[in-house]
DNA sequence: GTGAAAGCGCTAACAT
DNA sequence: ATGTTAGCGCTTTCAC
């Protein structure tokens, strides 16, 4: 498993270790027929140069760090596509770690990148690792935040209008006769959860809806928690009419318990989803959902990252993604 | 962005670097007092030491490389969770390329992380990467395959039990009474493709059941090739009672079509499905299907991968996960 | 147009 | 118990 190195190149075409880099930068200034001897020995060698030698000297790795709750869950799986296609094109590689959303785990990822000297990290974080941001901030150091921010971090920021949407989405159940609206909140110590939590809220309050707190609860962003929190609401005493779910999954689960309940979607309860995720259009009713272009936002932070590396300063930029409403057929129209 | 180096850690201790480098390592042979110095600059300057310098003189980076088709594939999300977790427990990370099953991206790939010097990696090719592969393997480059494997290539394995997994799941049909089974392949470029519509063969021919040319359709691992495939097959003049499908995500998108045509799973056509992922329970009516342990693929990868890097020879060991079948309700047992 | 030498941040003998 | 030195594979002055 030894590798071949630049030297063992540069021996067998009979040159110097610097004409054989010279080459390899493809500068200009060598003499044709070198070329060729030198392109010869690599190829006999099957030479690869070593990238992290390359990236000791010029101090630059070409490599970006992601650090996510679970790759498995397909909205942040969507998000690491785009951002491993983008990083690719730009000519960056990106490593992995996926959190569970522990924030030990989160810490701990945020300093092997360090050590690992990536060029920047890309990151949706559940804990509070401000103080660890901000000494990264303080340094310098290229980072930027998607999903979610944690608030007096200044960083550039990729999100949704979560607050816009969770409105759009409650005010359409509104407009369709809903008054009775319970909301599933995702984990709501992320900003996205309290965002789209603020924006049933308001969208509620300026109908003149009240809000009945035992028909809020807090989930995590998965189809088990949806489940959970769902079968709490069909326990109660009453049922609304409608629930705005804090993300697709949540939906999927109060899906299941409500179908296996007896109940009927949308004629019993109307569902609202949130990020249309491949799943929303494939279940049935085809889940009414929020739309949020999620290969995009992968594809900005690492746009807004390079732009952090290559120029050197920090920004706190913040980029907010525009979402729309998807209307399939998980929500009555009561006034029909 | 300027990086804290252990040599002025050294300095602001007052010791050597290699009294510093002793303590990063934890040797014993130090000083206690003289320790407390050394943390104390560590802490003060924030200082992280670089992995990458040490591994150009350890000539080992602890960062395996990951080669996958689609991330957004829940099956390969699956895998890459289980990869990510194993490699982080034995203190190796992840550097993850998504090729889109792009022959040209899987070769681009592996130059890739070559060049960064990966002490070994784990991918599940579609191209042919033959030659590419068989050089690795004389160099002893530690490589396993996953999921699929190419023929040929002595490098070890971890795949399903595919041939019998698809006996299996036919049988199971043909059990049910089932006489006119259709088959939507995966991509047959794949290995495992081709072992489950052999496993579907051999299942029909020890049956005595003659299989129908047109009812055999070639797809892609994804939904939307499901909706394609099966829509020809509605198409045709004659209708299949039941249809095994290559994975669940061709099951799914054969479920759309069906429904959109107006008919009933499983009463019109039964439908099996493969890998058992989150969707299968999900979606209307639950999908029976043959359960495979994704999340134990990704370990096994690594444990073998690390096996390879560690002992310094290459194996070919194959290691075959049995998969069972789950029974939900989307077959009809015709003899009731 | 090409070579020699220094140095990136670290570890590993070899000294003391 | 600690310091000195060489060197990992590469790029980059600075010579010639």
């Amino acid at each position: 498993m030894k590798k071949t190195t630049i030297r063992e190149v540069a021996e067998r075409a009979g040159v110097s270790v610097s004409t054989v880099s010279r080459f390899l930068n493809n500068r200009p200034d060598i003499n044709a027929e070198t070329k060729e001897r030198i392109q010869k020995a690599i190829d006999e060698l099957k030479y690869v140069p070593s990238s992290i030698a390359r990236g000791m000297v010029l101090n630059k790795t070409n490599t970006i760090g992601l650090i996510l709750p679970d790759i498995t869950n397909p909205y942040f799986s969507s998000i690491a596509r785009g951002i491993q296609h983008t990083a690719d094109q730009y000519g960056y590689s990106v490593i992995l770690c996926d959190t569970e959303s522990n924030p030990g785990k989160e810490l701990n990822s945020i300093k092997l990148l360090r050590s690992k000297r990536v060029s920047g990290m890309i990151a949706a974080l559940s804990g509070d690792c401000k103080d660890e941001l901000l000494h990264l901030k303080s340094e310098n150091f290229p980072f930027v935040q998607i999903d979610r921010n944690i608030p007096g971090v200044e960083v550039p920021t990729v999100t949704a209008d979560n607050l816009l949407s969770a409105k759009t989405a409650v005010n359409y159940l509104i407009e369709a006769g809903h008054r009775e609206i319970a909301h599933l909140a995702g984990d709501l110590s992320t900003k996205t959860a309290r965002n789209r939590f603020q924006g049933f809220e308001e969208a509620m309050k300026e109908s003149g809806l009240s809000i009945n707190r035992e028909w809020v609860l807090e989930c995590e962003f998965s189809i088990a928690s949806g489940i959970e929190k769902m079968s709490c609401i069909l326990e109660g005493n009453q049922i609304p009419t409608a629930v705005f779910c804090g993300n697709d999954l949540i939906a999927t689960g109060a899906y299941q318990v409500i179908k296996t309940a007896g109940l009927k979607i949308p004629e019993d309860i109307s569902i609202v989803g949130h990020d249309d995720i491949e799943l929303a259009s494939i279940i049935t009713p085809a889940l009414t959902t929020m739309a949020l272009d999620k290969y995009s936002m992968g594809q900005l932070a690492v746009e807004a990252l390079i732009r952090e590396i290559e120029d050197g300063v920090t920004t706190n930029n913040e980029i907010i993604l525009g979402t729309s409403l998807i209307i399939r057929e998980s929500v009555q129209n009561r006034y029909k």
